[in-house]
DNA sequence: TGCGACAATATACACATGTATATACGTATG
DNA sequence: CATACGTATATACATGTGTATATTGTCGCA
């Protein structure tokens, strides 16, 4: 099979985009982790990429992939990072444009819900492999969500006081509220378009009973 | 290398545990069900198993496997399976052993915590591939997560019946805890022995918040 | 006893994979 | 300009994989 060596230069659909910027514009490695986004797709799992897949759908030599990642690991935790980060954008956003017409709930399990089937692999790979297989992806992906955590920690503490309550163990709270709506957002993955407003519902009402009961702790 | 052939006959653990019963006893199946859960391990996915690597492992024929499986995902299927029967037959066990010592939350969760830490790799298998890569693994799964699910609901309606309570929405309270447990026991599952404990009082707290969250909700 | 079925095996093939080695290309600095 | 360097490439090789084909051994039934 010599079709192999052509293959190269005919995807081109990220190549092109910035043909030339410098010296040492790290392009292909962006083009790495974006083919390597692509392939997963909405449900496969990074550790049963290849190196050499990775690169052909990047358009570029296999051997390329050593000049920018140890192993086909290295990306996977890289594309973890990426997701953490991407994770915070979002919720920060849904923080800010919760209007006074819905609930702050509900809205940001909305946002978190709707992300998930917004085309972007960031936050789908963030659930996938925080139970997956190697060690060091769920280290990442727990260091993650810990920083999560502590923003929500925050956030839920000024909501409380602000109606005059106090919360106790916040910390708790936060994360029985965080790893609900993570696997909640498993199921979300392959629910129906429709079936999502009543998932975004259910979560909700969970979380709201994670907070009653909370707060009623405080007697 | 032709030190493959011969390296069939080396590998008897399991082999020669049941010499000849009958004449179609299934035991190469079994074989091939304990070799591919030794493979896994405490985390490695079962999508990264390969055919040859799990006949090696229990001492068979390559082509032997297809006697008993299409492919691996068959045999991670019928592991699924195995693992939710598993996990049914534990909680039976929790419930059938809570004395008046302790409650039956905090019971329920320590054995099953504990059991993520027993050497059988059932469950982690099933906390593991609930958010896995294949749409039929997490099929099986949430199937098995279903059922645990619905026998949950009965019990909670029963339990805070008991006390002359209605509970509204027992459908999503077992569906949150049940969530929430398989969450907190991906946590368990790389926790070192000492911080299981912590682990377990952690969890049982939140659950205690879902029930009094939920009660609360029936004024 | 022998025979037919069935499970397990050995051998083989056409791939795909990770990586070693050597080579071309473009850019910044002397 | 020329040289050196960083990046990407082509080629190659040993190894592992899924599976097709044919063969062996073993058991139940006649």
């Amino acid at each position: 099979m010599c079709t192999l060596s052509t293959a190269y230069t005919l995807n081109m659909t990220a190549q092109t985009e910035a043909k030339v910027l410098s010296r040492r514009a790290p392009v292909t490695r962006e083009q790495l982790l974006n083919a390597a986004l692509r392939l997963v797709g909405p449900s496969r799992s990074v550790s049963n990429l290849t190196l050499r897949e990775v690169a052909r759908e990047a358009g570029v030599a296999p051997n390329s992939f050593y000049r920018h990642f140890r192993d086909v690991d290295a990306l996977a935790i890289a594309l973890i990072d990426e997701a953490g980060e991407s994770l915070r954008r979002i919720i920060w956003e849904a923080r800010s444009h919760v209007g006074q017409g819905g609930s702050l709930i509900r809205s940001s399990v909305q946002t978190f819900m709707q992300q998930l089937h917004s085309g972007d692999q960031h936050l789908p790979l963030l659930l996938r492999e925080g139970t997956a297989a190697s060690a060091a992806f769920k280290a990442a992906v727990d260091a993650q969500l810990s920083f999560f955590e502590t923003e929500l920690t925050t956030d839920l503490q000024r909501l409380v006081a602000e109606q005059g309550q106090h919360l106790p163990r916040p910390d708790l709270v936060a994360r029985a509220i965080t790893r609900l709506v993570f696997a909640m957002g498993g199921q979300a993955l392959d629910a129906p378009e429709p079936g999502l407003e009543s998932l975004i519902d259910d979560t909700s009402e969970m979380i709201r009973m994670i907070m009653r009961g909370a707060l009623q702790a405080a007697d």
